[in-house]
RNA sequence: GUGGCUGUAGCUCAAUUGGUUAGAGCACCGGACUGUGGCUCCGGGGGUUGCGGGUUCAAUUCCCGUCAGUCACCCCA
């Protein structure tokens, strides 16, 4: 039995480093778009970084060990506090707001489950220097942006917000007192998880009424925004609040994702550190842990001792996203692709072949293969299809070669020389000239008169 | 960290209620096919049945432990 790696650590076979690669360049296409800019920091670093503002229970969950020089570290299990300190060591000199990203490994010792492992890579997108609603809007957007450039619509993914600050004041509102809100919360963020009795009996532990802890169920059920809004707008404490959702969901219609946005109590994060705005991403059909979350934290900066500044930002991990994709078939096909395979016809011209291969890679920067050792041309050939060779160069000596279309089974006589300097043109479908060079092969069959040549054309 | 379930080739699964030397398909390598591929046929490599102990004449099968996976809790990314 082959040794597997670390509980909760994953090998990346070519397969599956292709899906990876394709999370990832979706991330970061469309970062750019929005006009972030990557950043990274060390994956090591002084596990007091983390215990500083979370306390030393975290610890239990951290990925830690004291190295050689007797230095207290850890693996990073988060990327907002190298984020917060990298961020706040220039804050002065930065152009306001910052819009920064990165695509961290990151740590978690943990007992692993499906959507859960003790490595994954998280995109972190983050704003700093912004207060205004309008970058709320932004940052969810970029969120919903990578779900449908990944294949996936509003019927897959759903985008539940919610305002911390509204949240607080409707509880105010029903009757909640400033020291229960610490519950309130903690209930709310498990409501749908949990029979209502446990909930209330947790407010009535608390020291709440059950009237009031009714309320606080009724507030948070499921309905539509407009509703919560006409039964709660007169309360002057949560007017402002309210205004300010209608311009963020008007900014995220006016972004083009308003059909993927539904604003949700139930949505408070498990970290304290929010203070406003707060989303998650969800697989429509509730199947599987959130794929996203974040929401904006004008506090934490300052309280990590670097630079008073607002900010937001939101995390969206590898292993859910992955999981969704493979269960929507959205996956790309991980079977390797080849432009060339260089076919010696026979062993006396694999010498020719080797250059032939040689300047399709330098001149042509074309990916191509030949054998590494003397093969049948049959050999060859189905070697050259498991390979996912789209064309074959049959090399006959210096000079003459076959280039065939092995999707087509069609193919072309050259010469090398004139061939591979480009110089070589021939008839389309509509009787005019096109160059047959190299790089542009493959479409070259497309325009032949006839795409179904014989086999042994 | 706590509890339930599951561990047989790289993958998907067999092995008659404990019974010879643990099999098959796919994949991989070779051959038929000594100059034009995807098919077919033949052959080959690959397993300490996760690991360790126990019961038994005999264990892939039953029991215990351990490791790993998985689900729930916990916690959250």
């Amino acid at each position: 039995m082959a040794r597997n790696p670390l509980p909760g650590f994953r090998d990346f076979y070519p397969a599956e480093f292709s899906h990876r690669a394709h999370v990832m360049g979706a991330w970061r296409s469309v970062a750019h778009r929005f006009g972030f800019v990557e950043y990274d920091g060390p994956p090591l670093e002084p596990l007091d970084l983390y215990t500083r503002k979370s306390g030393a229970e975290i610890v239990g969950q951290l990925y830690n060990f004291e190295d050689k020089g007797g230095r207290e570290v850890a693996l990073r299990p988060e990327m907002t506090p190298t984020f917060a300190r990298m961020a706040g060591a220039r804050a002065n000199a930065l152009r306001k707001p910052v819009r920064w990203f990165s695509v961290p490994q990151l740590f978690r010792y943990e007992r692993q489950q499906r959507g859960r492992l003790r490595e994954h890579f998280q995109l972190n997108v983050d704003i700093v220097g912004e207060t205004d609603v309008a970058a709320d809007a932004e940052l969810l957007a970029v969120a919903i942006e990578v779900m449908r450039e990944l294949g996936l619509s509003s019927d897959d993914v759903q985008a539940r917000v919610s305002d911390r600050r509204l949240l607080t004041a409707l509880l105010i509102g029903i009757g909640v007192t400033e020291d229960q809100l610490g519950v309130a919360y903690a209930v709310i963020d498990k409501i749908e998880r949990e029979p209502r009795e446990v909930s209330t009996g947790r407010l009535v532990e608390a020291g709440m009424d059950r009237a009031i802890a009714d309320a606080l169920h009724e507030l948070v059920a499921p309905r539509a925004y407009a509703e919560l809004r006409a039964a709660h707008a007169h309360r002057a404490a949560a007017a402002e609040h309210f205004a300010r959702l209608d311009r963020y969901l008007e900014t995220l219609a006016a972004l083009g994702v308003a059909d993927w946005v539904r604003v949700d109590l139930t949505i408070v994060r498990g970290l304290d550190y929010y203070t406003g705005i707060v989303f998650e991403l969800f697989d429509a059909k509730g199947e599987l842990r959130a794929i996203c979350g974040g929401g904006r934290y004008d506090t934490l900066l300052a309280a990590l001792g670097d630079a008073d500044l607002p900010a937001l930002g939101f995390g969206m991990g590898d292993v859910v996203l992955t999981e969704l994709l493979r269960d929507r078939g959205l996956l790309p096909d991980p079977s390797p692709s080849l432009d060339y395979w260089v076919a010696p016809a026979d062993d006396s011209q694999r010498l020719a072949a080797t250059h032939v291969a040689s300047v399709l890679r330098r001149e042509w920067s074309r990916s191509v293969e030949y054998p590494l050792r003397a093969q049948s041309l049959g050999k060859q050939l189905k070697s050259a299809t498991a390979a996912g060779a789209r064309l074959a160069v049959i090399v006959h000596d210096a000079v003459h070669a076959t280039v065939r279309d092995l999707t087509r089974r069609a193919q072309c006589d050259v010469e090398l020389p004139r061939w591979l300097a480009g110089e070589m043109s021939v008839t389309t479908a509509d009787g005019s000239e096109l160059p047959f060079r190299p790089d542009a092969a493959d479409s070259v069959f497309d325009a032949l008169p006839d795409p179904s040549l014989p086999d042994n054309g």
